[in-house]
DNA sequence: CACCAGTGGGTAATCGATGTCACGCGCGTT
DNA sequence: AACGCGCGTGACATCGATTACCCACTGGTG
């Protein structure tokens, strides 16, 4: 299975021709005669060649790899998206190389650096930065999930993080919840960012005040997430509803009120994961698939590697409220 | 931050020196005089100098890679795996690229196959077939995780299967349950072979003959696991307590259980994972980090990339039984 | 009959970095 | 004074595949 290393001479030897026809014939050059095709082939075949990719990606210039860069390659969300990438790309004889930047501007500068020096033929990246235009020299084409580009003319695979944000909250409006809490990690990211601005936007078209202690920053710390949402429950003016604006945050939120045996709150998470419909009450998301960013990104991406000529567009994925207990609980 | 690719030789004219006088900087050769040294070095931060890992590869042989190689990179388990590998690896800027088998013998082989020609510098795998004797020839350390290399002397890092499941069968009998039944997928893939094998040594030694019915396994189909455990629960003589095999079958098997409202039924998962403990009840599992094998596995491949000579080992991970209610629930 | 176009195929340069080897220089030996 | 040695250095080959460029041969044409 693994060889002793066959170089194209070796085969090109055995057909009794050039190195030069023998990489015609591979690379699918019309011009070779038939009975020298012919032989070459036979070569291959029988010598196990397989050309080496790292040769030819120095000398063509690019390499069949796509880089996926995300938060984090265990984030529930993330790993889900990557699943599909790999998938497709797969079937394309196309290598997947994966990094995270744990959301770290800085990392994620070094990573995309990194990168640009290896010679990738595409990118879908998650970024947490909020300038991309140093982007723009790049030799490969890039897709943004999860968050669009900035300062830069590239494809796009989101959803609508204000609109989601808004169907959740008028879902628990329409329950009659009017105290509503929102449960957040890193505002500097965007996604949370564009969910909590949905969320006041929302808050505000029904005419309430969220108080400030209803807008609770998680640090991905587990102990820090606990004691948020402690706190955020021992408020004199309790919060009778919360919204989670991510997955990661309901996995860290939902422990604790089942731990403190509080299901009385209601809960709307953006985002679903495992579980979710198991748990009593069930627990109502806002819906996005991530298989399907994953696939209409990878899409979008494998369609420019064959070069098709597109422009650059933003891909809304869709957005649907899943009610499954949690989310419809009264006040 | 994306350079128009700066070459060595120009860092060299700068200098005014020779490329291979460059190159011995770059890779800290000592025999190169402190003057020398001094304006290559200048060269190489004023153009911003960065090898080309592709060329060097090409020359060295060898790639700043490693590939781990599992069922899928979506799946609960290896997803955590990975995120430790990758976290470990970058650290050392060594890249990480990913490829799943989706559990197929065939698949694996492609994928190892095509990795082979690739020359990367280590590979992580949890192989699915059960001969690996045609990588002997690799000339690249390998770790295998979650199952022991069969014809080959590697590194692995594995949890003892059959002792896990002994431990969760004795804690269900610990509990007074009798009529315990296995629940796992492909027979093929030693894990899951490995730990009903362990279910029937801890049956048999308590004296009791498992029906056959009693032995389920789902394929990764979800309407079919779904309807496989609809078929247990409809037995005449209906089991008290069930073993699911690994995640996967846990997160199939928990919310038929939880939609039927059968919460009665005991419950014990080989394998964590998230909002285990927030169900009602909480679900008892035996436990195994995942981020521990990751570890384990990284370092052992890590320590051989740096060129410690170590004997090929097989770790065990600790495994631990977490009561968190499903698995003390009386028959 | 000499010339041109077209087709199949070979030679050598190239991609960028590194290993091989030999060279020149200064210095200590005998 | 000639020799040998070590050190810093650079010209050149090399990794394996691709490509720029050139050549040989065939057949048709003016």
């Amino acid at each position: 299975m693994i060889m002793p290393r066959i170089k194209l001479s070796e085969v090109a030897r055995l057909a009794r021709t050039s190195t030069k026809t023998a990489s015609r014939v591979i690379n699918g050059d019309p011009r070779v005669s038939a009975a020298t095709r012919e032989r070459v082939q036979r070569a291959v075949t029988e010598l196990h060649y397989r050309p080496d990719p790292l040769a030819r990606s120095l000398r063509r210039g690019t390499d069949d790899t796509i880089a996926v860069v995300v938060d984090e390659v265990s984030d529930p969300f993330f790993t889900r998206v990557i699943g599909e990438i790999e998938r497709m790309a797969l079937d394309r004889d196309i290598t997947v190389i994966v990094a995270s930047t744990r959301r770290l501007a800085e990392r994620e500068r070094t990573v995309l650096d990194g990168l640009a020096h290896r010679r990738i033929a595409g990118l879908i990246v998650a970024s947490v930065t909020d300038d991309h235009s140093y982007l723009r020299s790049a030799h490969y084409p890039i897709v943004f999930i999860d968050r669009e580009a900035i300062g830069l003319e590239a494809d796009a695979v989101l959803v609508d993080d204000r609109a989601g944000a808004r169907m959740a909250v008028e879902h628990l409006l329409a329950h009659g919840h009017r105290r509503i809490a929102f449960v957040g990690d890193r505002l500097d990211i965007a996604t949370v960012r564009n969910r909590l601005e949905g969320f006041q936007a929302a808050m505000s078209a029904a005419g309430i005040t969220t108080p400030e202690e209803y807008v609770v920053h998680m640090e991905p710390q587990l102990t820090e997430g606990r004691h948020a949402v402690e706190r955020l429950l021992a408020l004199d003016e309790q919060p009778t509803a919360i919204f989670s604006a991510n997955t990661r945050c309901s996995l860290l939120t939902l422990p604790t009120l089942h731990r403190t045996g509080r299901t009385d709150v209601a809960f709307v998470s953006f985002g679903d994961f495992a579980m979710a419909d198991a748990l009593t009450p069930g627990v109502s998301v806002v819906n996005h698939s991530p298989e399907l960013i994953g696939r209409l990104a990878a899409d979008r991406l494998l369609r420019r590697l064959a070069g098709e000529k597109l422009a650059a567009e933003t891909i809304t994925a869709p957005l649907e409220v899943l009610a499954r207990g949690s989310g419809e609980l009264a006040p």
